[in-house]
DNA sequence: CTTTGTGCAAAGGCTTTGCATGCTT
DNA sequence: AAGCATGCAAAGCCTTTGCACAAAG
């Protein structure tokens, strides 16, 4: 074998995978393998939506999507280049705010450190009533 | 008709609704409804899956219950009168602990205010690996 | 007696998987 | 040529819903 057993294999080069790469790319929130998958269709490429699931797989796995759960259940995907911020959310209307706040970083980390956890991740999100929606 | 309309119609007392809420009293922690089911036929009490997830639905309409999504997708129930905490969960062993802090409330509280955001709710997850399993 | 709750089974939505075929390397 | 990737359809989960029957008030 001539590889470095170091490196894991890199994914083909398929029009199919770089669709959805580059649809991720050009999409900067979150969004799901379902709308993905109809927002290529609706566009002319046509993916399979097995593979669109399997494409996205991939990408979580090498660590180039952030991924969280929806409320109705549905995994939403982002690429994780993207500088990491939470979402303020108005459950009525839908409306979202990205909020760049270095303070819960900063408490998530202090938690870790108190309890001896390594290589944190946190997910936070704040759902309310915007201004418009709470009159 | 003899009712006043501001008041909603009490759900009924049934033999199956208490067994759901009294599983959630005696369980201190999130916990899904196909567990819950499971939970009640392994100790005797027959509730059909429809029944828990419709009490459920009423519960958690009628405030008794927070809700999150775990990772899968599945919905997990709580009775919500425990104190509000958040949880550092390891993500290879499972271990979790319970994190009471003022600190995330506060900012959750502040960035709402700041973008004049009513009723707010927040969710927090903290994933890590604990000592044990980082070793 | 009227209304609401229950059970079962079917249906729905999202996601995964088996398998034969096609494309990348 | 060899092996991973794709598509399609079937299957798997969790959850919801339709309908007839049972129970509560």
């Amino acid at each position: 074998m001539t590889n470095d057993r170091s490196l894991r294999a890199m994914p083909r080069r398929t029009r199919q995978r770089e669709a959805v790469a580059e649809l991720l790319t050009r999409h900067p929130d979150f969004i799901s393998a379902q709308r993905i998958h109809a927002l290529l269709a609706s566009s002319g490429a046509q993916v399979g939506l097995a593979t669109v699931y399997r494409s996205l797989a991939q990408m979580v796995a090498d660590g180039l999507l952030d991924t969280i759960v929806s409320d109705s259940g549905e995994v939403l995907y982002r690429q994780c280049s993207s500088a990491h911020h939470h979402h303020l959310v108005c459950r009525s209307c839908g409306t979202t705010v990205e909020v760049h706040d270095t303070q819960v970083e900063q408490w998530a980390e202090s938690v870790a450190r108190a309890h001896d956890f390594a290589d944190v991740q946190h997910r936070v999100e704040v759902v309310g009533l915007c201004q418009a929606c709470a009159s």
